[in-house]
RNA sequence: GGAGAAGUGGCAGAGUGGUCGAAUGCACCGGUCUUGAAAACCGGCGUACCGCAAGGUACCGGGGGUUCGAAUCCCUCCUUCUCCGCCA
């Protein structure tokens, strides 16, 4: 969630980042949070010289029980019986308006960056780079999914079967090209000096509401609920997670982490189009590259990482453009997102695979990871950043679609030494 | 799953109702000494909120309760360890 400190100090800035997402619910929120934190504020001082009252009357009372005045301590105790209801009372009353302050703080959006465009939907997405031509297939091609089946590469309805639509069963060169494209993966994001974790796949509540996933989009988690656990829908969860509760020090950073997994999403509201094939999954295959930086170097961070996930596509010779997205269709925690998408040629679609952000401290300040700043010698606030590096049915999807010829599909060639074989027929 | 024990500052470890935000040791930071280092000695050393400051308030796994007063007593949840059972 986005800082008090801030929300108080730069309330106009705030409510006109915030207005790149047009939304125009957001000023009565922020004026809503500041008006509820100066009530708590002054409540908190109010309770603050109750309880000081109440804790040397406390004190003078063991001193008078010692000394054999027992009428005199007496006396004192029902006095700080009145103080205690009274403390009580502004207790709750602050109970209450912190819940309040709370419940407005989650409803805020993180305030878009200067640079982030306003719009209210993906129509107003600003492309800032392209790369790559998109190929010219010959006449009989066909989307991935026929491929799929054709090569015997993914049983879509197997995986019905088994477990219901939007979980596919990967099978012989098709498998062994989703392990390939993982290795790949990863081994460029340790290049790049990320240390690999492979973290649970179930979290609890609290890392939930740590990377903001709680609880606005609740409904998106498939739960448990004898445990009340969350399957994850990105590896972003368990990894930012490992630095809830965190005090860092300054030389730590940047921490840099990437990880494997499969991601699990209800996808709730989302049938129809768009959903063929690997278009749009229950479960899929993600690596994720992860970053705590100090806010100064975010920024300059976030460009690496754009740097990153470009080379990963360039490598596997895939057409691609990068969108900064507007306000609109900016991420909840989000700060700044560029989505990557892939020219997928027989469906003749862009398709997302990759999107990174930088949270600023939205996501630092509900985790609490936080670093000693050793010249100001204050705690603060770190930020966070992630991004998909790469997912990984769209990228197989490309690479099925692009690469097709008459006799079959032709790998790049950064993948043959991983998947042990060049083309596909 | 059954039985028992325990959770205190970065770590170790005291503290069983009052002056305890918490002894002590280690680690860490600053200083003295030294050509330099080590050792020794001196000082500092949790987080958050309010305050110009002095200072105040909250926090001893989480939540709740008893009491004038709780790290200390009670309830509950979580976690860890030991033993038994089960199992990859």
């Amino acid at each position: 969630m986005l800082e008090l400190n801030y929300l108080r100090e730069n309330r106009d800035e705030a409510v006109e980042r915030l207005s790149k997402r047009c939304n125009d619910s957001y000023p009565k929120l922020v004026d809503k949070a500041i008006d509820l934190d100066s009530k708590r504020r002054s409540l908190q001082v109010e309770l603050d010289s109750l309880l000081a009252e109440q804790n040397l009357a406390s004190k003078e009372i063991g001193n008078l029980m010692q000394s054999g005045n027992r009428d005199a301590a007496e006396g004192l105790k029902s006095r700080v019986a009145t103080l205690k209801t009274k403390s009580q009372d502004l207790k709750q009353t602050q109970n209450d308006l912190e819940k309040e302050l709370s419940d407005t703080l989650y409803q805020i959006p993180n305030a878009p960056n200067q640079a982030v465009p306003k719009g209210k939907s993906e129509t107003d997405n600003e492309e800032i780079f392209t790369y790559g031509e998109l190929p010219k297939l010959h006449a009989n091609a066909v989307p991935h999914w026929e491929l799929a089946s054709k090569y015997n590469l993914i049983d879509f309805e197997l995986g019905v079967k088994i477990t219901g639509a939007g979980f596919p069963v990967y099978r012989g060169k098709g498998a062994r090209l989703q392990r390939a494209l993982i290795t790949f993966f990863l081994d460029e994001a340790n290049k790049a000096g990320y240390e690999e974790v492979i973290p649970p796949l179930v979290v609890n509540e609290a890392s939930g509401y740590g990377t903001g996933q709680l609880p606005d989009k609740e409904g998106q988690m498939y739960y448990i609920k004898e445990d009340d656990f969350y399957l994850i829908p990105t590896s972003e969860v368990p990894l930012t997670n490992i630095y809830r509760d965190v005090i860092l020090k300054e030389d730590e950073m940047p921490i840099k982490h990437t990880a494997y997994t499969p991601c699990f999403r209800r996808e709730a509201g989302s049938y129809g189009k768009d959903v063929r094939g690997l278009n749009r999954l229950h479960q899929f295959d993600k690596v994720e590259i992860v970053q705590i930086a100090h806010p100064d170097q975010s920024y300059q961070i976030l460009d690496k990482m754009i740097d990153h996930i470009k080379d990963l596509l360039e490598k596997l010779e895939l057409p691609y453009r990068i969108l900064r997205l507007c306000g609109g269709d900016l991420g909840f925690a989000s700060a700044i997102t560029y989505d990557f998408e892939v020219y997928s040629a027989a469906q003749d679609k862009w398709l997302e695979v990759s999107s990174v952000s930088n949270f600023e401290t939205y996501q630092s300040n509900r985790l609490k990871c936080r670093f000693k700043n050793d010249e100001m010698k204050k705690t603060q606030l770190v930020h966070t950043l992630n991004g998909s590096a790469l997912a990984l049915p769209r990228i197989l999807a490309a690479i099925l679609e692009n690469h097709q010829t008459e006799d079959g599909i032709q790998l790049p060639k950064i993948l043959h030494d991983y998947t042990g074989f060049k083309t596909i027929d």
